[in-house]
RNA sequence: GCCGCCAUCGUCUAGGGGACUAGGACACCGCCCUCUCACGGCGGAAACCGGGGUUCGAAUCCCCGUGGCGGUACCA
């Protein structure tokens, strides 16, 4: 297969256009065909380095790479305008000044769901000739067959007066000239595809096969956006996801993959994807379930690449030992230091955290005899610090988190963090004795 | 308004006439594990939009309605 992934240089990559992007890429490598990236923009409003580079970062991070591009729509003017004067000679396009509001008029005239005819003239824009009997009938590979009666369509403008082309036609020249042999896209464009389809039949070309995937919808049912929290490849990755766990997640949404088993690398996916059985509706796409899925995949990746992440993520070095006692207790690389990030930096402040573990009855004594036992405690090592306060915690018949709990606000400040035992092993004796005795010192100046 | 697409638990989905007492996953609730938070394990609640057909039989096929979404630019 052929295909192409054809973004609006607007900036942001859109989730939703990840995942058009995704299916093409999985598509291409899937049939050992290749994958073209055109950057759709013909007027170069918006095709801004800056815009373009956005996206290409993103397309990258997420580790989608393609074959032939990035090919600039306005950098075809000349071909475009070639075909254009061809249409224009066959008769199949014409010239008319006919405005918006000439469009509404004819329809006042003659229904408004009959499709506007213009009658041609020497200048103005240049619109297609629609037939009047018929219908174009976009064969989609997803949703079978849309027809669209010709009496309904208007004779749609395909360039300006100044005779810059339109989109819907030059996409159309775009993938012929490509050799696209599949159009995957969202499915907001399928009322555009008859008159796509429509230039394809004034060249007597054939068109490539389509197919339509469902949008994708925030938890309200609407459009996706930034309303929804994260609505960009972006802003996810600023959250701390992982470019696997995205692809995962975005390739489920409307795969209609079997759902007894949702986890997969990328050939896999590649090798699943079917585009006959793909979903016709929507998606919402529920960050809860990308998050789940992200911890799953932290927990499977090497300790030395979730480390060199996490180290990128939070720009500080040397987190391997923490990373190793934190990473099933986190979900994306944004959760790290605000669990673990007291073992570098110090205890946090928390006031609620000390009332109810050192400041309660029996809290310092219990930090105080915990003290004493690791201070003498040759090797410091994790299983030696259990066996430590364990023990101290059978011989005073206390419970365990009355002892725990208290070393782990000393020590962190909260009383959430890593396990206790592997915290402070981590931390070492030295420095393990240095936060008691802070902690025990401030009890002693402010009794609870 | 007009044109088009769509419709299974809250969400993602499996299901393509009898295997459905409708399966799985996330989220939620309960229990277990347990030093906190998690992870993990076990269990629970939770859906076929409505109405007509077709058929011995419909979540599955057809029609209508309703709802949602998209398009309707000299935007992409």
């Amino acid at each position: 297969m052929r295909v192409r992934f054809a973004p609006s240089p607007t900036g942001a990559l859109h989730i939703g256009g990840a995942r058009t992007a995704l299916y093409n890429w999985l598509l291409a490598r899937g049939s050992g065909g290749a994958l073209v990236l055109r950057i759709e923009d013909t007027d170069r409003e918006r095709s801004t380095p800056e815009n373009v580079e956005q996206i290409l970062d993103a397309l990258q991070w997420l580790g989608l790479d393609w074959d032939e591009g990035p090919i600039f729509q306005a950098q075809r003017a000349e071909r475009h305008a070639e075909v254009l004067r061809q249409l224009l000679d066959g008769g199949h396009a014409y010239r008319s000044s006919a405005t918006a509001d000439d469009v509404k008029a004819y329809k006042e005239r003659h229904g408004h769901e009959r499709g506007f005819r213009g009658e041609p003239e020497e200048a103005g824009a240049v619109r297609l000739r629609v037939p009047d009997e018929g219908e174009t009938i976009v064969d989609d590979v997803i949703r079978g067959g849309a027809r669209f009666a010709h009496v309904h369509m208007d004779d749609a403008v395909i360039a300006r007066a100044d005779g810059s082309v339109l989109y819907n036609f030059a996409v159309a020249i775009d993938d012929l000239d490509a050799g696209i042999t599949h159009v995957v896209r969202g499915e907001d464009h399928l009322s555009n595809t008859p008159k796509q389809l429509l230039v394809f039949e004034a060249l007597g070309a054939t068109p490539p096969r389509y197919a339509h995937l469902p949008l994708l919808h925030g938890p309200d049912g609407k459009k996706l956006s930034k309303r929804h929290g994260a609505a960009s490849v972006q802003e996810l990755r600023d959250a701390g996801y992982l470019p696997d766990a995205v692809v995962n997640y975005i390739a489920l949404l409307g795969a209609g993959f079997d759902a007894e088993e949702e986890y997969f690398p990328r050939d896999e996916l590649a090798r699943r994807l079917r585009l006959e059985r793909v979903s016709k509706s929507p998606a919402v796409f529920d960050e809860k379930k990308l998050r789940h899925m992200n911890g799953r995949w932290l927990r499977d990746m090497p300790l030395d690449e979730l480390t060199a992440r996490i180290e990128a993520f939070t720009g500080r070095d040397g987190l391997r030992e923490g990373v190793e006692i934190s990473r099933e207790k986190i979900q994306t690389l944004a959760d790290f230091w605000p669990l673990a990030g007291f073992l570098y930096d110090g205890p946090v402040e928390d006031e609620a955290a000390w009332a109810k573990t050192i400041g309660a009855e029996g809290g310092a004594q219990a930090l105080a005899a915990a003290r004493a036992t690791l201070a003498g405690l040759d090797p410091f090592t994790q299983d030696a610090v259990e066996a430590a306060l364990r023990g101290l915690v059978e011989a005073h018949g206390w419970k365990p988190k009355q002892v725990f709990q208290p070393v782990r606000v000393a020590i962190a400040g909260t009383t959430i963090s890593p396990g206790i035992f592997e915290s402070v092993a981590l931390l070492g004796r030295e420095e393990t004795l240095r936060r008691i005795d802070e902690a025990l010192r401030h009890t002693a100046g402010a009794p609870a």
